[in-house]
DNA sequence: CCCGCGCATTTACCCCGGTTAATGCGGGCG
DNA sequence: CGCCCGCATTAACCGGGGTAAATGCGCGGG
């Protein structure tokens, strides 16, 4: 968890730059209102409770948020993971009321925008609108393609999807290199994000490293060997999987 | 099909009635464009194939409509059921490619508003931006809802939790009467909504009924009988989802 | 009136993945 | 230095739900 936020700091500090750049090129509305509302919050901490009233918008400037629900009897699905330059909106139909819990996976940097304020950016500023309507879109599309393995995909192409949802996310903003990456996430929480026991991802994990196509060491530290037969595990083309979820270049949006 | 066509077709007026009334008293831009778009389509219509070209947004007027994904073996998840009310925009993160199967489940009225005439719709009238953002908001509370019953639920949670779902969604539009509703569903379909087989669908639905806490009669036609236990089984609080997933009077909104 | 078709229902079988619990293991801290 | 704690790993067990296949059944069409 240490480990994980001191490791995070670290990332957090490229995509930092990677993010804060882009985003201070942006129009200048955005651009005062995520310099003005940018904070960092450590590894662990809870932004949003389910039912908590529901005022504010997130933009991710840097890290990984996680939007979970939760049933009665404690067990958790992870409904989204959210990397730098996603917009998390966690409003329901009744605005009063959220319906996800929304917590950070990593230390992370974000802004923080009053939903009144955010309401009016959008009002006066179309390139805003447009950039929440994709970011929403992709998020979306992935939202979709994982309901897909949760209702009818084995544990393997679970994992394997999982695997390469967040490669090709990471890859789109300069996280990782190639195919290696660290997920700040326990199995524990992998297991929460695909619909299955921890106990079931570690021996599915197991089963596709030892069959050499992916490696990991030090607490989820991913090397992707073979992405086409990973692709293949999990059901996806990934010029397709690319196109239908990743935001391409959110500068030249803004 | 035929029957529920002709079925739906009844149901259709009413909804018609419902439903094109307040769109008319909506915003004249709005108004003009779903007098102007408006068509109906037979149960079982495909309106877009997933990877298509995704040039429309689509405004259901009447009847219900699956967006649904499938994998390589056939098997396929309804991603989300919509109805009268709802907006269906097909896009995803790069806006030339589409990530979900849309069709009709019944007979069913529908605006078919080209891409840029909606975004233009968009950009001058706040009051559609804010329709268009409150249904979004609905439709992503009940993808959550039921991700998480995918991951985590059993069988009789997750058929309860549809039940449910559809029958608060129905009575805010006006339809079905008290909790008596038609579903234009057959098991096979309700069981790709659930994430269960059709097997499973029937034996976990006779086990409800022979509980008396529902009935079911000529091809999905649902009475519930004690609704407090079956949220029970759902794992719902009924008034907590009704705030996240229904938009309180659309007439309103508009 | 009979046939065929799509859907619901039920039974038998069995496997995937959950549960429980024991063991390791690394790292922070007293 | 040794303890503790959280996490990964592995094994043993078993049960919920998938699969396959047979039967029933209502309906529309020839």
């Amino acid at each position: 968890m240490d480990d994980n936020a001191a490791n995070l700091t670290a990332q957090g500090d490229v995509f930092g730059n990677r993010w804060e750049a882009p985003f201070r090129r942006a129009s200048t509305g955005l651009e005062r209102v995520i310099r003005a509302n940018g904070r960092g919050f450590r590894a662990g901490t809870t932004l949003k409770l389910e039912g908590d009233d529901n005022g504010a918008v997130y933009v991710v400037l840097s890290g990984w948020l996680a939007m979970s629900k939760s049933l009665a009897n404690g067990a958790r699905q992870i409904v989204d993971i959210v990397v730098p330059g996603g917009i998390i909106d966690p409003s329901s139909a009744q605005g009063d009321i959220c319906a996800v819990q929304v917590e950070t996976l990593s230390y992370a940097r974000i802004a923080v925008v009053a939903r009144a304020e955010w309401n009016r950016l959008c009002d006066v500023d179309a390139s805003v609108r447009q950039f929440q309507a994709v970011t929403a879109a992709a998020a979306l599309s992935r939202m979709s393609e994982r309901m897909l393995r949760l209702g009818k995909a084995s544990a393997e192409s679970r994992i394997a999807y999982a695997l390469i949802e967040l490669c090709l996310r990471l890859s789109a903003i300069g996280g990782g290199s190639g195919n290696t990456y660290h997920l700040p996430l326990t199995q524990q929480r992998l297991g929460e994000y695909t619909g299955l026991s921890s106990v079931h991802v570690c021996r599915t994990i197991r089963r596709l490293t030892r069959g050499g196509l992916i490696d990991m060491s030090d607490h989820m530290d991913i090397v992707i060997h073979d992405i086409d037969v990973l692709a293949c595990i999990a059901d996806v083309d990934l010029e397709v999987l690319r196109r239908q979820i990743i935001v391409e270049s959110t500068a030249t949006v803004l």
